[in-house]
DNA sequence: ATTTGTGCAAATCGTTTGCATCTGA
DNA sequence: TCAGATGCAAACGATTTGCACAAAT
């Protein structure tokens, strides 16, 4: 069973090579662990870390030059939920985030359940990159 | 002529006192700074700097303790927008913000032109504690 | 007098970079 | 062969922390 974003190896070292990155044995195997599973929301720490458990030996330098390659090539979208660290997100169609707080957990929102009504004119001179939302949870107390 | 949220020194002591923290010279100061002109968007390095132009005494390592405190008072808002470094803004009034990523500039939009419709339902055992939207804008090409 | 705040420098955290070495085409 | 990739350790920028000193109640 297969998730609609899934990639298989080929389709993956397609897009690194159109990407002008060459598929190395560290790139392929990163990239399987993020997409082998449907979404992902990583941070380089969180991914090397599951790497090392995973025996793949990849250093962490590697990791985030690889979670920035792959996020320019289009493979990957950052996340801004935190002052502090990045997040990565495997799936780069527009949607937006939970973010909780107490657990760091960044989870998505179904696209279709937030609308974002009539955006404003952007400031002259400037034009709209991107819009983010980001619902912010807590444990609930009670 | 005053903006809205501007405040007395006198309300500030007495915002200060209620949230336990002690009226100090730097605090003083750095309140003044920060709400005596209306709306602003501050990072700890950019307000320790006009502090130090403006002849105010006071280290970089106080500017974070206070910007930190003044938000635990609900003075100042904390607006992440950067996975890097931390904005802090005086409007603490639910609203949106535009930022640039070319001049790292932040700016608020006015608060009834972007409608953020239903909201969806939190995860279960959340609740959600706020609702961020970003409006990355680049400057203009062309 | 006692508590709380401040400043400094050192420590920490996430992230980036320089450079020698390795690897894929 | 050789441009490009990797790993390591050092560099880095933002932020926090420990502790001696100063200021507020």
């Amino acid at each position: 069973m297969m998730k609609p974003d899934a990639m298989t190896t080929d389709q993956l070292r397609l897009r690194l090579r159109e990407a002008g990155m060459r598929p190395t044995r560290q790139r392929e195997e990163l990239a399987d662990l993020l997409f082998r599973d449907g979404d992902r929301h990583v941070t380089a720490e969180v991914l090397h870390r599951e790497a090392f458990q995973e025996g793949i030996q990849v250093s962490l330098a590697t990791v985030y030059n690889t979670l920035h390659q792959f996020t320019r090539a289009g493979l990957l979208r950052e996340v801004v939920v935190d002052s502090g660290r990045a997040y990565f997100d495997t799936n780069t169609a527009p949607h937006h985030h939970f973010f909780n707080t107490a657990s760091q957990d960044l989870t998505d929102i179904p696209s279709d359940s937030v609308a974002v009504g009539d955006l404003p004119l952007p400031p002259a001179g400037t034009e709209i990159a991107g819009v983010d939302v980001v619902i912010r949870i807590t444990p609930r107390q009670s």
